[in-house]
DNA sequence: GAAGCCTGCT
């Protein structure tokens, strides 16, 4: 045609194209395209368009880039060629670039163009935020519910955790296909909405749409991962019914249910006479077995496959090492990795990943990282496995050097990247650094990713910024159990249980599921107010959910008897776990430590060691508290020694412990150098001396205390103000004390707590200043609790004020209507004053009140049996021998000022009485028996069920001079210390 | 192939 001089048109190079597109040679193409140049026909679109798709289909994307630019008005499909040659070619990075592009010129995308670009953002590399905007245009240009379009958003959204934005789109789509189903149930599973999905499932079979083998493997995949293998086996019957029941996937998804569930003999049958088993089903099974340990028969498999004629894959290992990895089976992973190397699979992408996850859940990091610098560095998820590694390690560092280095290489953080890191900011406290990471977290568009939030009102919440960490769980659209749980659980570490509760209640009114965690946390919440039957509800409640035998829940509900005092269900409770860990030990001992039973935590202490299970810092904590608070200095150097064995000792939080149990057992010279020798200390280390000194009487040595926390910058908090403002009620210094107070809020931005109103209270009234004590209380900001009533009535029995003693008692009994000790301190301001038709109107009044005075008991412990005492006992077999001492010592004690406050309790008729020793108390009879039985060295330790009377406490202090014995009365309200003739309460009780 | 929430110390 050419040599008859005919020239070509358009027509004829169109039709040439064709037959180069067909025959796929490049060569022939690019021939064509330079007479095209020469002809001058390279303006029309048609013939570039043409030339492009070759070009693409040839795999020279360079020479489709080259004529698409020097085309003029490029049309939509142009557009979308080109587009989607970068997609093929994996070049997702750049397609993002020309979608702004094509925009910029005008041109309005279409169904296409957005499928390629969505294409583009799932390739990984595109920052999510991107992702937003194009969905945007998308609503913008009405493809809003075009399945074309939306099933890749769903997709797309679902993989980045956000399965509500998911969600919505799906609602809005006017047909629903099967693609549709498979990508928003798939989703809801990957984001543990495995329920959700099963339910959808339900949806869609009743609304008439045929269910495919993917859908069928997608909905048995929820059931595995959720466990709920009942379900499974139904839907194994709807397989069944449909015809599925050959189909690969369904009975890959089959297999996998099985053998997840133990149930092998299914797993094996459904296994062994599938039509077509691929590699998939082989992986299913084998990673079963391995998962719950039966190794041998995986590897067995494992060779078995490759006589059916399938090679183990890459999907194989990987499985298998996944197994390896939940199980900690470094061994045969190791294996497994020389196998890869041999096959020439080590560096597949995800084989690399599963190997670096081997290596660091198996706690071998070195080996980690040593594999991590062979390895390529554009693969994330390795990049993020790192993250993980040396968190473990507690390594901020290297941490954040890993995190720096990724982006310097051109790696994108994505939503396991961030998780990762914060979650290890949160762990060392780099609170500084989690703030930056989240601004970051902000400018890439994952602030509302569920995982992301869950780790930053965690970090927020721990680090006691509770509004910061609300703030985000209220803006986060999705609705995330595990973001609601952090948060009460922040609640609860800051001792904030009736907003703890409350979340947890809305929550619930939200009908988002509690997990295990969450119920955990919410009784949890329920012991710190000692809410028994809140807690037992949401026990009730989570066994309703199927956690009845859960050990988060078990151990908390232990926990919740513990904390409340109820020693004998909190046994129960105890005995009721399977497999007991350290956890539920330390429940019992810190549990019964916290609710004053020291004795019964220290008796567990000692349980858990015949029963050799290992302690750990919570139990060293717990046990050293306990014996803090009884003073029992024995015991307490005991386990001293033991953390000193286990190299506990340079744990801040037991360091801390020890210098509180030195201090409160008034060996103060002891806490000091513990104190000292603490590499690091934080404030509750200055609180522990500050208020040690404080308790023993030293109220200016605590403030010397205070005075060089401050300046050596460490933070006072609510529980340094308790012990500075108690020392200046100690050391009578009112107006110090007062300013003090103040500089709380105007200085430290410190709210006071009810505790610091009741130390004003007491620093008032000790120093006798009842009136300004009043109307102290009346101008409160808060509503006085029973405690500010009980210490301005204490101080009105110190200084013998009945009128406003009458006042408090009043106002005491209006919040404790039951509390038969307020009953008796009443009764007993009328008894001195002498007025006796007052005083029989209260007992009177108390009757009516069906309130009883709980008969006066006291016990002391004498070579491991305790004797009980009443008042006025005689019933003990050696009580004439006690009362002759008691005897001598009355009069050892008159000698040296004793004189018997006889009004404590008795009026003239009962004062008159023919043998007064009916009323002796009963703590005086087992001081004396302590005296008469123990040998000198050991303190007399007595516990009393009600107030030591101010008659015994007196007596008690003479008697400590006289028999130069530490005598430790533990009352109904607090511990006194007699030494020398003074007690640790300062005659303030 | 990778990620989050749960017991303790003043």
């Amino acid at each position: 045609m050419e040599m008859r001089g005919i020239r070509a048109n358009v027509e004829t190079y169109l039709w040439l194209l064709d037959g180069c597109f067909n025959s796929g040679s490049l060569l022939c193409a690019q021939k064509l395209h330079g007479k095209i140049l020469k002809s001058g026909f390279d303006l029309e679109n048609v013939l570039c368009d043409r030339i492009i798709d070759i070009y693409i289909g040839c795999g020279d994307l360079d020479g489709a880039v080259k004529v698409f630019d020097e085309m003029c008005d490029r049309s939509v499909s142009s557009w979308n060629k080109i587009i989607n040659g970068f997609v093929v070619n994996k070049l997702s990075g750049r397609v993002l670039g020309l979608f702004w592009q094509m925009t910029a010129e005008n041109v309005i995308p279409d169904e296409m163009t957005f499928a390629g670009v969505l294409r583009a953002c799932g390739g990984g590399n595109v920052v999510f935020q991107y992702v937003h905007q194009i969905h945007a245009r998308i609503t913008y240009h009405g493809f809003g519910a075009s399945t074309r379009v939306c099933n890749p958003l769903i997709d797309l959204y679902s993989k980045n955790g956000f399965i509500e934005s998911a969600k919505k789109i799906f609602d809005r789509l006017c047909l629903k296909d099967s693609v549709s189903w498979v990508a928003i149930m798939s989703g809801l599973s990957q984001n543990g909405r495995e329920v959700e999905c099963i339910f959808l499932f339900r949806q869609m079979h009743t609304s008439g749409t045929a269910p495919t083998p993917y859908i069928f493997s997608s909905v048995l995949s929820a059931c595995t991962k959720r466990e709920l293998f009942e379900v499974g086996k139904q839907l194994h019957g709807l397989v069944f019914k449909v015809g599925f029941s050959s189909e690969t996937y369904v009975c890959n998804a089959l297999v996998t249910l099985y053998s997840r569930s133990g149930n092998f003999i299914s797993a094996e049958q459904i296994f062994s006479t599938m039509r077509n088993r691929d590699e998939v089903s082989y992986n299913s099974l084998i990673s079963g077995l391995a998962q719950r340990g039966s190794s041998g028969r995986a590897l067995e498999l494992f060779q078995k496959m490759q006589l059916d004629c399938l090679k183990p894959d890459c999907v194989t290992v990987a499985s298998l090492l996944s197994a390896c990895a939940s199980v900690g089976a470094l061994y045969m992973g190791r294996q497994l990795h020389s196998y890869a190397i041999k096959g020439g699979m080590s560096s597949d992408i995800i084989l690399e990943g599963s190997l670096l996850d081997l290596y660091v859940k198996c706690s071998d990091i070195d080996t980690a990282h040593e594999f991590f610098l062979t390895t390529e560095t554009e693969n994330v998820v390795l990049w993020n496995v790192m993250l993980v590694a040396y968190g473990q390690l507690n390594n901020l560092s290297d941490s954040f050097e890993i995190f720096r280095q990724m982006q310097i290489e051109g790696m994108i953080p994505n939503q396991f990247t961030y998780p990762s890191i914060l979650r290890t900011c949160t762990a060392l406290g780099a609170l500084d650094l989690g703030k930056q990471i989240h601004s970051q977290v902000i400018k890439t568009g994952f602030q509302l990713n569920v995982y992301v939030c869950s780790v930053l009102i965690d970090m927020y919440a721990k680090h006691g910024k509770l509004d910061t960490a609300l703030g985000i769980l209220r803006r986060l659209t999705e609705e995330d159990v595990v973001s609601w749980t952090a948060m009460i659980a922040g609640y609860v570490q800051h001792d904030m249980f009736a907003e703890a509760l409350k979340l947890f209640e809305e929550m619930q009114n939200r009908e988002i599921q509690s997990d295990n965690i969450g119920f955990s946390s919410a009784i949890s919440a329920s012991a710190g107010i000692q809410a028994l039957n809140r807690g037992q509800q949401i026990h009730a409640q989570s066994c309703v959910c199927g956690y009845s035998d859960d050990l988060s829940v078990s151990n908390a509900l232990a926990s919740l008897y513990a904390r409340c005092g109820r020693i004998e269900e909190a046994y129960l409770a105890f005995k009721k776990i399977d497999d007991k860990d350290n956890i539920s030990w330390n429940a019992l001992i810190s549990g019964f430590a916290q609710s004053g039973y020291c004795e019964e935590a220290l008796q567990v202490f000692t349980q858990m060691r015949k029963a050799a299970v290992e302690f750990d810092l919570f139990t060293f904590t717990s046990a050293v508290s306990a014996a803090a608070n009884i003073a029992n200095t024995k015991q307490g150097t005991q386990i001293h020694a033991m953390i000193i064995k286990t190299g506990y000792d340079s744990e801040i939080e037991v360091s801390n412990v020890l210098v509180t149990l030195y201090a409160k057992c008034g060996i103060i010279d002891d806490a000091k150098r513990e104190f000292h020798a603490m590499a690091e200390k934080n404030e509750v280390s200055w609180n522990a001396m500050i208020t040690g000194y404080s308790q023993h009487g030293f109220g200016i040595e605590a403030l010397d205390f205070f005075q060089e926390m401050k300046k050596l910058g460490v933070m006072p908090n609510h529980v340094t103000f308790v012990g500075v403002l108690s020392a200046c009620s100690h050391a009578g210094m009112v107006n110090e004390g007062l300013g003090y107070f103040d500089s709380m809020r105007k200085e430290h931005g410190l709210v006071p707590k009810p505790e610091h109103y009741v130390c004003v209270v007491d620093l008032l009234g000790r120093a006798g200043f009842l009136s300004r004590a009043r109307k102290f209380i009346e101008d409160m900001p808060i509503k006085p609790d029973a405690l500010v009533w009980r210490t301005l009535l204490s101080a009105c029995i110190v200084h013998k004020n009945m009128e406003i003693g009458e006042f408090a008692a009043h106002h005491l009994l209006e919040l404790e209507p039951q509390d038969s000790a307020t009953y008796v301190l009443l009764s007993n301001i009328y008894a001195v004053a002498g007025k006796w038709d007052s005083r029989d109107r209260t007992r009177q009044r108390m009757k009516n009140m069906g309130v009883k005075k709980e008969p006066g008991r006291s016990w002391i412990e004498i070579k491991n049996s305790v004797h009980a005492f009443f008042v006025g006992d005689r019933l003990h077999p050696l009580a004439d021998k006690i009362y002759e001492y008691l005897g001598d010592l009355n009069k050892q004690a008159a000698n040296i000022g004793y004189v018997q406050d006889r009004y404590a309790l008795l009026n003239d008729v009962e004062q008159g009485h023919k043998d007064p020793t009916v009323y002796i108390h009963s703590e005086k009879l087992a001081i004396t028996f302590g005296l008469l039985s123990l040998s000198n060295s050991i303190p007399i330790r007595v516990i009393k069920n009600l107030r030591v009377c101010n008659d015994c406490h007196n007596w008690i202090k003479y008697v400590s001079k006289i028999s130069n014995r530490a005598i430790v009365v533990r009352d109904a309200y607090r511990f006194h210390h007699f030494e020398g003739g003074t007690c640790s309460c300062r005659d303030y009780w």
